[in-house]
DNA sequence: CATGAATGAGGCTTCATTCAT
DNA sequence: AATGAATGAAGCCTCATTCAT
């Protein structure tokens, strides 16, 4: 399994070769077979394992954050982290697995929902409590959390730069979280908050007038 | 080239094969060699012809509106759109060119930096009007708001359900808006001008109804 | 012609393609094939032309020079002058051309013949003037001479080192004449001349004693 | 290793094909790959043996000659001995090996060289013990020995007709010696110092009869 | 005369998987 | 339980040659 997941995480499904894999793990090719099915099993207890693992880390780690801010943050800077140690891993689960398709089929997808549950639950959590604005849709909050973090990820580490996790998570929830974060003041509705939605409407449906 | 696009689009690269590509385009593999050097340049003028037709396609639709916010909102609708009608060729892009060690150096890059760049001029022009908020980091918003769109249009395409780009779209900039809008200090603008603008926005989009 | 002949001379026969010549040319790959019946004709061809004037040249050259030593350093000169100028087309004939089952009914066998016979005919010709040993065996003679010629030239050639063919020329002459040359004094058979060829014999089979 | 030498002697290095070396072999061509690393490899690994059992072969024949010129004429023998036995090996690593840019790092290029060495050797030995000429340049002499012997051995060997190895050595050495022989001075060595060699001479040759 | 697009057979190489030992 | 040799299908690519225009 460590042997496996080195290779994969190194080259890819496509272009890790079995041979590599038993080579790296001091055996022989044929000896893999007596405990894998194949290599796209081999690969998918290589994902569970090391999802089970993150999962772990996750959960045990929020035990010790409080508040709907801070938790959102937790998850954003572990994520980030992943990228950073995990790039290969990550890099299979997404180009890899996602686009099998019978990736709901399987183990891996749902290891997949209680990683990303983590954040999904925080922000009904956050609306419950009236942290978070009542109207705001968690999916699209966390689309753009997991899909911000990874493209950030992406383009500093490709780009040879290295990756200050702190910093950067500190922009993303510094830019959703006024987006997300309920409106404190309950003021009556003032002429001017009047004028201010008729400008945002406008605008946004501007171009389709 | 089509038959090439239908294949890659469907297979990705490393499971794409030659021959059926050449199959497709009812002429034998070696024929193909006679117009692509290679698998590789075969894919990459598969996408940068694509690309091409991309940005153009931005660029027009770019002049007909008006103010960032609207501005900002076509090129997520307009990126939406990509995932719905090009899922496959996206995806190759991801998964195969960005990885690549020379990816920096090839023509691809610089287009999808010029693709790129439509949010990212928007943004820092938006910052320069004072539309948006001083402060924000262009990077990291672009990175959201392409991240966010890749996150969204995955998980609602594989579900094969299906996608409404206008509302996903709303609910994208929705969420992120308050965290890049420049604050507005209550009195810095009188309601005069405000009621200005708003007739102003109101008569430039309106020229196309 | 000039095209093939670069090819052919630049990659050998089997890593040369029809495509390149072609291309070189500024013609179309049909289009050789309106002139030539196939690529091993197209070979023949070049060498033919490249032998003709070869043998031309010897021929002239040779009308200028007198005397059985210097007629042969002349020749052995000019054949290390082919290695240097068109070592290419030297390796082409020795490589591909002499490997052929049935290079003994070319046009190009003749040639070779030809222009070796330069060689015989001086060796010939010295022995009949009673400049060379009437013993020689001309066949031996000429093949130490090409055969060494061809060795030295490889040798150097490849050790990336120039060739001064004068003094290669002149050392090859000054090891073989002695060997070749009629023995001048025709001094009366002594007690140490015969113990002289006693020793030569014994040395000279004693390994088979 | 058998099949490949075959076909290789045959055919050469380009128009061998793997598939009938793997034929030959009675096994597919995917199994070749298991012990070799590519056709190049293939090529090198078959001359390699070839050339050990050679040098071991003359390194073995030596133990067993005396004398600077009986031991030359052997190795004259034996390599005459190798074009009538192998001559497809010959040519290959003649025509294929020796052109390769890279010859010069390979193993094939040592063991060439410490074939080579035993001429080479033979011919300093000779000069120090004053059996040969002061002022003869071994490596002319060594390429004369074997261009000459390749000449011979082609030109025979392609006119079908047989070859007798020990009259061509004969007429080799003989045409050679007196080139680099040294000239005896008269005086310098008396007639029964030169009796007396002569007998050890025969002892020592004869030893074997 | 010339074109140039197309062919088709063949080349080397890789690799997941199997199976007798 | 482990081996490791063997498979066979498939992969990408090259190229001399042909033929309708």
């Amino acid at each position: 399994m460590n042997a496996a997941r080195l290779v994969f995480e190194t080259a890819g499904y496509d272009n890790a070769s079995m041979a590599e894999i038993a080579a790296r793990a001091g055996i022989v090719e044929g000896t893999v077979y007596l405990y894998f099915d194949s290599k796209k099993d081999l690969m998918h207890r290589v994902i569970a394992e090391w999802y089970e693992g993150l999962i772990a880390s996750v959960s045990e780690g929020l035990t010790r954050v409080v508040g709907v801010r801070a938790r959102l943050r937790f998850c954003i800077l572990r994520h980030l982290r992943v990228y950073v140690e995990d790039t290969g891993l990550a890099d299979l689960m997404i180009r890899e697995l996602r686009r099998d398709r019978k990736f709901y089929e399987t183990e891996i997808y749902s290891l997949n929902k209680r990683y990303a549950a983590f954040v999904t639950a925080e922000i009904l959590d956050g609306i419950k409590q009236g942290e978070l604005g009542p109207d705001i849709v968690p999916e699209i909050v966390r689309d753009l959390i997991f899909g911000g973090i990874e493209h950030c990820a992406y383009r500093i580490l490709s780009g040879r730069g290295g990756l200050d996790i702190d910093l950067v998570a500190d922009r993303i929830l510094g830019t959703l979280w006024p987006g997300i974060a309920a409106q404190k003041e309950a003021s009556s509705v003032s002429i001017e908050d009047r004028i201010a939605r008729l400008e945002k409407l406008v605008v946004a449906n501007g171009e389709e007038s």
